[in-house]
DNA sequence: CGCCCCATGTAAGCAGTTACATGATTAC
DNA sequence: GTAATCATGTAACTGCTTACATGGGGCG
């Protein structure tokens, strides 16, 4: 239900189309927050007949045109008012955690390659993030206020998948054991 | 979409009613899957008309009866099937995230006072963790089948527990900066 | 006397996904 | 020619939450 908040605290940074947020939600806030362009198109509908965003038209040509969305001084000050309140732990969900849990069914092969496949998945995020950051986040000590916020965001997702992989590697140990016990 | 699946796992366990899973989502597998009460009862009936579960009255004096669901074999194999089937990276959705990446809007007091309330959360749920591997999974070497594949899934919480809080550490000591440079 | 625990369920509604629809331009 | 990008939307559906309903037993 902070789907509205995510947006509009995209919006805050610079005026969008729905199109373009579809588009970040592979970038920055995407790390942390996702959502279908559809749901987007139908949030800022909502947002802008709350009062909190307003759009323009914009004409172009050889292109459809689009419509570009900023936040009004209502929706800042909604923003400021929600970030202040006690944000609840989000709810797990992880459908290879049910995989592991329910282990002991399948053969330790299976096991293993579908840790694999995850951890492929896990090692190119981590990637792309540590590119982020020694692209844009080379000087730590000279970055502005909005851009030390989204360098703390960058960090987490960095922190969290290294220790995934350190999770992952605890598994196959104990993975590997298993295969010679049997 | 997984939770019948979590719930084929928790049954494939042992045989349980509705309400029992209930609360055992605020235990073992609530560390990695959540569920209403609501959604549970739903869920079982739809498992049962799939053939993965059946249920047996069991009539009890001086407590309601209940309904104990066994899985099938049907749903076990079901289970093996799906556990063998690669797993998405699960949807990243964190308010407390949003609430960082906006956080130049308001001030750092604000900030600091959200990002506390977390962490004691945060650091409650990994003393529960704690107390549970400390409590039942001392002799890490003398697990059988099925506790070794419940001890993976706690790790799992306890290292980003661990992961969390470092994080935070890192973004308290940035925020702190914050203050000295106003 | 009121509240919590046990135990199951229905009904309404909200949040989110998938499918369908349109249409021009650019790239291979 | 066919796929991808830009750009917006509607409609149908699934997944999940919240509110409401029932009813006995134990506890303070």
């Amino acid at each position: 239900m902070s789907t509205k908040h995510a947006i509009l605290a995209a919006v805050s940074r610079k005026p969008q189309t729905g199109y373009e947020l579809g588009k970040k939600i592979e970038g920055s806030i995407g790390f942390f927050w996702n959502a279908t362009l559809q749901q987007i198109y139908r949030e800022l509908g909502e947002l802008e007949s709350m009062g909190w965003l307003r759009h323009k038209d914009v004409k172009q040509n050889e292109k459809p045109d689009k419509k570009v969305y900023r936040i009004t001084r209502a929706g800042i000050s909604e923003l400021k008012r929600w970030i202040g309140v006690e944000a609840e732990l989000p709810p797990a969900k992880d459908a290879l955690l049910i995989k592991i849990f329910a282990g002991h069914l399948v053969p330790t092969e299976t096991l293993m390659k579908v840790l694999e496949q995850h951890r492929s998945k896990r090692l190119a995020r981590l990637e792309q993030y540590i590119e982020i950051e020694t692209r844009y986040f080379k000087n730590v000590n000279r970055l502005d206020d909005e851009e030390s916020f989204q360098y703390l965001t960058l960090r987490r997702g960095i922190i969290f998948e290294r220790a995934w992989l350190a999770w992952a590697d605890e598994t196959k140990e104990l993975l590997k054991k298993r295969i010679s016990r049997k």
